[in-house]
DNA sequence: ACCCACATGTAATGTGTTACATGATTTT
DNA sequence: AAAATCATGTAACACATTACATGTGGGT
C-alpha cells in the first residue's frame, strides 16, 4: 500500500462559537437577538459573530440537545425564542474546558501584511494606516478602562466576576501594548 | 416597497490571504510549497494558511491575472510551479494598501472563553490552561528575540527590512504583554 | 415619512479545514 | 524498513459573510 507520511497536519480543536454561546447562555437564558447584543460587549471581544451565524448555530445546538428552547410571547414585540443550556450542554462545556488546544490562536491582521509590503508605497500610506488603527484602538481602550473603573475597581468580586475581570485586563493590556508599539513604529517611519 | 432599515451590517474589507500571497511573492517568485514554508515564519505569523488553501488561492489569483506561473523542472524532484506577481497584481496590491479597513482585526481566543466560564470548573483547570499557553508564548517570544538579535539589532536596515523589523517588534510586544498578563492572572487565581 | 430598535430567519457565496491521494528521494 | 522532506493536488465538509426578506411599534 503506497502512501507516504506527511499526514500529521494541524489540528485546531478550538473553532468554537458553540462554546462561546454555551458560556454566554450558562450565565442566563437568552434569545439569539440578546446574544448578538451581548456579544458586542464582554465575551464578544474575544469571539466575534454576526447575528446570522448565531441563529444558525443556536438551531444546531438545539438539535444536538445541548440547548433547550422556549418561545416567549411579548406585548407589542415579536415573539422571542429563549435558549437555555441543558445538562448535556453543560457537560459538553466542561469537557471542552479541560481539553488542551495545542495551537496559539491564529492572527489575521491586514495591517501587518501592509507593513510587509510597505516599501512598495509612499511611507505616508503606512503611517496613516497605523494612525487610523491607533485611533480605533484608543477608543476601545478607553471603553475598557471605563468598564474597569465603573464595574470592577475597588470592589469585592465573586469568582465569576473575578474571571470576567481577568478577561477585561487581558483586553486592556493588549490594547496598551499595541498603542506603545504604534508609537515606536511611527517614530521610526517619521524619520524617513 | 416594504422592508425596514437594519441593513448596515459589518463590512470587513480585509479577508485577504490574496494580499498576503501577493506580498510574499512581490519579494521573490516562489512555488506554493515554498510559500507554505515561508508563511510559517515572518509574514505567516500575522496571516496563517494551510498548504491546501494556498494552492487553491494561487490558482484563483492566476486565473484572475494577478499572478503568472512558470513550470520549472527539477533534477530528482517533482516539477514545481513558480508564481510571480504580474503588473495587474502589483496594481491591486497597491490599491488594497491604501484602502482603509474600518474594523479592528477579529479575535478568536478559546482561552478567553474558558476564562468566562471559569467558575463552572475547578480553578486548577483554568490555571493549567493559562500556564500551558504561557509556555507556548514564551517559546514564540524566544524565537522572535533570537531573530531580532541575529538579523536586525545593530544593523543598518533598508526600508524594506525596516518594515519587517517593525512587524517583528509588534510580535515581540504582543507576546510580552500576554506573558505579563498571565502573571497577573495566575497570581490572582492562586490566592483562591 | 423616515429611521431605529426589536426579532428572526433563508439563500447564495466565500473562506478555511480535514481527509484522502500520489510518488520520488533522502535521512535515520 | 520506516520515516521525513519535497511537491502538488482533489473532495467533502464546516465555518463565516453578504445580501435579501419580513413585520411591529416608537421616536423625530
Amino acid at each position: 500500500m503506497g502512501y507516504a507520511a506527511g499526514v500529521n497536519e494541524k489540528e485546531s480543536s478550538s473553532m468554537s462559537l458553540k462554546h462561546a454561546l454555551l458560556t454566554a447562555l450558562s450565565g442566563k437564558p437568552q434569545s439569539g437577538y440578546d446574544l448578538s447584543r451581548e456579544i458586542e460587549g464582554s465575551i464578544g471581544f474575544f469571539w466575534n459573530a454576526s447575528h446570522q451565524q448565531i441563529y444558525q448555530e443556536l438551531a444546531k445546538l438545539e438539535t444536538q440537545g445541548w440547548l433547550g428552547v422556549r418561545e416567549v410571547a411579548q406585548a407589542g414585540k415579536p415573539d422571542k425564542k429563549v435558549y437555555r443550556v441543558t445538562a448535556a450542554g453543560l457537560r459538553e462545556l466542561k469537557r471542552w474546558m479541560t481539553d488542551d488546544d495545542p495551537d496559539l490562536p491564529p492572527i489575521k491582521d491586514g495591517l501587518m501584511i501592509k507593513l510587509f509590503a510597505g516599501h512598495l508605497v509612499d511611507p505616508d500610506v503606512i503611517r496613516s494606516a497605523i494612525e487610523t488603527q491607533a485611533a480605533r484602538r484608543q477608543v476601545r481602550l478607553n471603553r475598557f478602562r471605563e468598564i474597569e473603573s465603573r464595574f470592577f475597581a475597588g470592589q469585592t468580586l465573586s469568582l465569576e466576576r473575578q474571571y470576567q475581570y481577568l478577561g477585561l485586563r487581558r483586553g486592556i493590556r493588549g490594547e496598551e501594548a499595541w498603542l506603545e508599539w504604534s508609537k515606536e513604529a511611527l517614530a521610526i517611519i517619521q524619520k524617513k
